[in-house]
DNA sequence: ACCTGAACACCGTTCAAGT
DNA sequence: ACCTGAACACCGTTCAAGT
């Protein structure tokens, strides 16, 4: 499933099957990988369609032939770095560690592309994403939550995970925010990863308590009202 | 301090004081609210200097004479934003409580307007944001934790409140990530607001818990290197 | 069917001249 | 000291013509 380095690097999603007319020169994973090597060295913001299409080795106007929109090129390059982040099955544990696993490889594709903006913060909302989110939201239905539990939760974890990539790209850019705060906070000196395991495992600690006491307080609510 | 209804309108931080020469004609109340009225309808990114100009009567390069380029600008603005926010003193209650009004007061301020990009997104890191981020550090001092304790509690909380501003922009933009979400996430219907306090207070929970474990763990080490 | 140069309507920012 | 139009070097995207 979506190996960027296929050598022959021919028909990745196969969804452009024409047969007749002159072949297609440009393949999505080319097209990705050229975008992923620029988007190494500055964010995608700051990439033009003319320095993907010189990266291709190519005029802008054929790139438009594969893409619609600078947007859509986004979305291309979003979900190609989403689509190995699996959702973990059952049998793979409890809903916490489920959840856990993906949030962290979700974490790790984008964080090794700080240069890409988050997958929602752009209009269209890459179909990777949507994947990943439906997954949570099945691994808590599975965990026994009710609907408005798993939506608080699922929007807890959301939130933290977005504001890490958020902070991950700040300080891949240098931002001086990270650089007065990494100051501020010597001598802790803690790796993004520590942080984050660190983070989500104390939220998803602080979740269970909560949705504890709030289930427990709703019971005694019930009890009251039969009396 | 920093009323932006201030009608007479001169003369709002004071630093630019010259005495000879002609008097200016902006002043930065002016220039902060013109574009917070712009940035209301779209994002900060999509304002153009000639917008804003245009807004405030002027010509584009009169507005150059105030601020030395776009990213000035949007500190200067995220400045004035930022600067109601207080850290509360020690008097005003636990550490968490203390922090937990900081940052809801933040998120309020912030949410206000949420075309603004995140403060320290941007390369600059303004300073108001930098005042807070210390606030938050100094209050965990106060609460008794070791340095690298306060730095894990606020990284979480810091990446958090991230995390919730950039959702709180995505679906101020309508991101259809949001709309996809909403859709599965029925019939929950959470506010921002809900979702904000529900997951802080339940990262601070975790984190106490969290905290407290690794001090047990560490003094049953001691104990055993000890012995 | 795919490729492509030229052009359009924008940007942020610099220059050089006005008062 | 402050103001300003014109110009520069870019954008993303459209057009119209090539093969």
């Amino acid at each position: 499933l979506s190996t960027l380095t296929g050598i022959d690097g021919i028909e990745e999603t196969g969804l452009r099957a024409q047969k007749r007319g002159r072949p297609p020169s440009l393949t999505d994973v080319q097209i990705v990988a050229a975008v992923l090597r620029l988007v190494a060295e500055t964010r995608f913001e700051d990439v033009s369609m003319r320095a993907v299409a010189n990266e291709l080795g190519t005029s802008v106007m054929t790139l438009y032939n594969y893409v619609p929109s600078k947007d859509a090129l986004h979305d291309l390059v979003a979900n190609h770095v989403l689509r190995p982040v699996r959702v973990p099955g059952p049998e793979e544990g409890t809903w916490e560690e489920r959840i856990c696993q993906l949030e962290r490889d979700a974490r790790r594709a984008l964080a090794a592309h700080p240069g890409m903006s988050l997958p929602g913060s752009r209009g269209a909302a890459p179909q990777e994403s949507v994947r990943l989110a439906e997954g949570v939201l099945s691994i808590l239905a599975g965990g026994g939550f009710e609907p408005d539990e798993a939506a608080l939760i699922f929007a807890t974890i959301y939130t933290f995970v977005t504001g890490q990539l958020e902070v991950d790209a700040m300080q891949a850019k240098g931002g001086q925010l990270e650089a007065t705060l990494a100051g501020v906070m010597e001598p802790a000196r803690l790796t993004r990863e520590e942080t984050f395991e660190f983070g989500l495992d104390a939220i998803i600690e602080g979740l269970k308590a909560k949705i504890g006491t709030q289930r427990s307080r709703r019971r005694s609510q019930r009890r009251r009202s039969r009396s």
